[in-house]
DNA sequence: GTCTATAGCTTGATAGAC
DNA sequence: GTCTATCAAGCTATAGAC
């Protein structure tokens, strides 16, 4: 391979958007062309993966010319970090706070942390947006799953953006099980880790698999049964002998 | 796209391996031609997925001409399809021998099925293949974990192939946990499925993350967390409220 | 900012000699 | 079975008019 490994330092070379006229400050916005190319990559980018999508295809799903995509990302893989980049910072917020919240509440409420309540707050945040957020925020997610599995792509490009949340997570269950090892509760987020992605993904597997009885969309289910099957994990690995 | 959904039906339209004189019957086999090609196949595959890899890359590192992978399997999608069923049935062949072994055991011990146990069966052939398998197992895991997460590929393969093992797992459990309902068995199974998937990827991810405190390579810490791990989430997910 | 046109290269696949 | 030679198509990226 002649490709290296996705770095996400900048997201392109690209002028970015500095002089841009805030027409509809926050409201409607009538998707601008940088936006309208960024989705249709994540679109694209979630189905396919990085090499099984052309610049081309990308800029006729977008509506517009192929040489806007080197305007606005300068190189193709400029445009897959700036798909990347673009949602990270927003959901990550968004978990942070949750779990944030969360810890506040109990405190406040002088009741004691629980695996359960702290891996809600983890994952919550992250089906809301798939549910709720638009088909970009499902592109997304499946574009994430796909990320993480990876072996080259997946290293660099979570680390940097989903570690902060990933530390967050494992510090609150460490209140809430005082006894854990570090190394326990790595390992448990590990199990996790690998059934959040998954889900993410929506591959449409277990419809298959459980002949209709469950859906993969029914993010309520994922959610609960998640939250449940975690709990319980992370209590039986920290679990003191 | 262009491309529809892998169907693995046909390996290839290649001429496959008819007339071909049984030199080494089973012992020491001198690599066969196609053989070598499936081998570079596979790892290439497995590091940048199906669109990532070319043909000539696969000759060169196979140390072949690029004609002859057209021989063997014809397209660059029958060499995929060729790659990814060789070992399926190995693989799941040993899950479901382990899987029934342990059932005997226990019956003929008297002894009740634990989800544990279950679990443990289900998980640990995999692990020993990719420790002690050679390298191309390592790569053929990492092949389906990456290909468990993509949406497109991963549906019509992964259940052709690794749906009578998961069948025969929740079986098992659930006459481990009688109590358990079929959808409950069926999401507790999303979770440690991707706990399991993300393991055979190997990424290296949980190194960085846990400073080296756990290695994403120590397939028996892999294997002991996970078996605790999902076995408190069955028990939890499946008991009665 | 958006377009046309195109350079320069790589791709998957095949034909045919040996 | 293996190789050489090659095709038609598709690719990323850029130059330059408007």
């Amino acid at each position: 391979m002649s490709e290296t490994v996705v770095t996400l330092k900048t997201a392109a070379k690209a002028p970015a958007r500095r002089g841009r006229p805030p027409k509809a400050a926050a409201a409607e916005r009538p998707a601008e062309t940088s936006e309208l190319i960024l989705d249709a990559a994540e679109d694209l980018f979630s189905k396919h993966g990085f090499y099984g999508v052309t610049i081309r295809e990308v800029a006729r799903e977008a509506g517009v010319d192929t040489a806007l995509l080197h305007y606005y990302f300068g190189t193709k893989r400029g445009l897959f970090d700036a798909v990347f980049l673009r949602r990270a910072e927003v959901m990550n917020g968004d978990r942070m706070r949750a779990m944030n919240a969360y810890a506040a509440a109990a405190v406040a409420a002088g009741e004691p942390l629980t695996p359960e309540g702290v891996i809600e707050a983890f994952v919550k945040p992250v089906f809301e947006l798939s549910a709720k957020g638009g088909p970009g925020w499902k592109h997304y997610c499946a574009l994430v799953s796909q990320t993480n599995a990876n072996p080259l792509w997946g290293g660099e490009a979570m680390t940097r953006y989903f570690d902060p949340v990933v530390y967050r997570l494992i510090e609150l269950v460490r209140q809430a099980l005082p006894e854990a090892e570090p190394a326990d509760l790595f390992w448990a987020y590990h199990n996790l880790s690998g059934a959040l992605t998954l889900s993410m993904g929506e591959t449409g597997r277990l419809d298959r698999l459980s002949g209709g009885l469950c859906r993969s969309g029914d993010l309520d289910s994922v959610l609960s049964y998640m939250v449940r099957f975690a709990g319980a994990g992370f209590r039986a690995v920290c679990a003191k002998p």
